[in-house]
DNA sequence: GTCTATAATAGGATAGAC
DNA sequence: GTCTATCCTATTATAGAC
């Protein structure tokens, strides 16, 4: 049940991470955020005693697990090349979904940014975010490989790691270089394009 | 010839930099800057009269020519697979160079952490020296496709795009995700463990 | 829980002596 | 060119009425 006050606080939350994200967690004042929300100055710290510092706490913290929750990556199933291809498209298109909902993105971007203010704790969550989907994605190419004959078993980490990379190029390459707010579809047809390339490869 | 203003202002810009890689623009006071050169207050304000903008501004114009200039790749006489792998490695090498760096590497924080204060110019840079990078490596493979024989001369294009995602992994990984200052050994010997799976697969 | 008013301080920037 | 002193504004945070 959503209680007014949860609300006042999820309203505090996401009005902060929006400007956090666009402006940097040092360039928004207490204020702002006040404003935007349309609320008293003195309520903010009714809400979170600590004031900024504590809000910015709360998001990244509330960002880590719910991320980390949505991805569960397997290629059950794929038998052949087209399905093993659409079936890699479908884990970046979820990985894609992580970063291209509002507060994914914002999450990421205030975890990259603000990087110092965070402890290791609070940062880590990109590169456990990493290390999970690329175990799933090593898992998951170990199973269809021999499909894949020009692709040696003591090769399917490798590959994957090749894979992953394409798969991050188009995430930040969009999100951090060219500062776009969304993966376009234009991004994602590079990888598709790369992914078919790298299995006609394998398949040899 | 180096006057002793030019040494001054160098000595601002230095500083600033390194202050604004580690704690960000926001967060650094002109005081600290003023300190930490060991320089009275109001001198900041005789060498950048538009004051801590304009030392951004200053820092982010340096990085730009000179991290450009640096990069010139080619393949040149490759003729065979071991030594196109270290054609590669090479070209790897030198954008290592670039972001490995002192002040590389801090243009390169500063320039995605600040980019909402930068114009569409000055944060284009990074985009420009991607750009830059992808046209030379599919120029180079090229030019050696002749040795891949698995590698159609349509898809080298796509193939050299695969390449340069390796390359950002292994930068954005260390520099950004990991939070580190420099690439380390080990991720230096990924890249290469994965390009020399990606020629095998080539060669066919 | 919500508001107004304000305390306390820190920051960017400038004036003017030397 | 370099320094000290200081103005002015913006910011975080709190006190206390309702």
């Amino acid at each position: 049940m959503t209680t007014e006050a949860e609300s006042q606080r999820a309203k505090l939350i996401a009005v902060a991470r929006e400007k956090f994200a666009t402006k940097g967690f040092e360039a928004t004042t207490t204020r702002e955020i006040n404003a935007a929300v349309g609320m008293a100055e003195g309520l903010l710290y009714y809400y979170f005693p600590h004031g900024k510092k504590q809000l910015l706490d709360t998001i990244v913290q509330a960002g880590v697990a719910e991320r980390l929750a949505q991805v569960d990556i397997s290629l059950a199933g794929a038998t052949d090349l087209a399905a093993i291809e659409a079936g890699l498209m479908r884990i970046f298109d979820q990985v894609w979904h992580v970063f291209n909902t509002e507060s994914g993105y914002q999450s990421f971007v205030i975890t990259i940014r603000e990087r110092n203010l965070l402890s290791a704790q609070q940062s880590g969550w990109l590169d456990q975010l990493l290390e999970k989907i690329a175990a799933a994605l090593a898992n998951a190419l170990v199973r269809v490989q021999p499909q894949l004959p020009a692709l040696a078993a003591a090769d399917c980490q490798t590959y994957s790691r090749v894979v992953l990379a394409v798969f991050q190029k188009s995430l930040y390459d969009e999100l951090l270089i060219r500062n776009h707010r969304r993966i376009s579809k234009a991004s994602r047809a590079q990888v598709q394009t790369d992914l078919h390339l790298l299995l006609k490869l394998a398949a040899g």
